[in-house]
DNA sequence: ATTATGATTGTTGTA
DNA sequence: TACAACAATCATAAT
């Protein structure tokens, strides 16, 4: 079985991977407090957060001292960016697994949505 | 105690 | 085509 990377022939293009233009203050995310929709499925992570998983582990073997992400995070997107690109496949097809993972479970959180999850909350 | 922020790239939706 | 927003992480700052 080969890897099927069907999105990851070109991690490039998109916007420019620098210096994004205009980019204000991220919004603040909502409140987890608000037991709205948690049983929405949320985005899944990008291959890159897979990559960190398995980076911070590393990392903090190698850099016990270190604490907080931001730190991390710079070195994974250099170490990313320096990354051979089979070995950022792997990841790729993570994600790209995930996504459709998740495109399903979205399909089934409408269904159920439909079907009485409007008026009766269960649990 | 609780919440937002900091940084990183990838994916997706909208105009 | 190009931009905006959000995904995880976790120490830290602020209230």
């Amino acid at each position: 079985m080969k890897t099927r990377s069907q999105t990851a022939p070109k991690p490039l293009k998109t916007v420019a991977l620098g210096p994004r233009p205009g980019s204000p203050k991220r919004r603040p995310r909502p409140k987890p407090a608000g037991k709205g929709d948690l049983r929405a499925p949320k985005k899944p992570p990008t291959a890159f957060f897979y990559f960190m998983e398995d980076f911070r582990k590393t990392y903090k073997q190698e850099n016990p001292s270190v604490k907080s992400m931001q730190e991390i995070g710079k070195a994974c997107g250099e170490k990313w960016n320096t990354m051979a690109f089979e070995e950022k496949v792997k990841y790729y097809d993570i994600a790209t697994e995930k996504r459709a993972e998740f495109e399903k479970a979205m399909i089934e959180y409408n269904k159920k949505k439909e079907s009485g999850e409007m008026s009766e909350e269960s649990d």
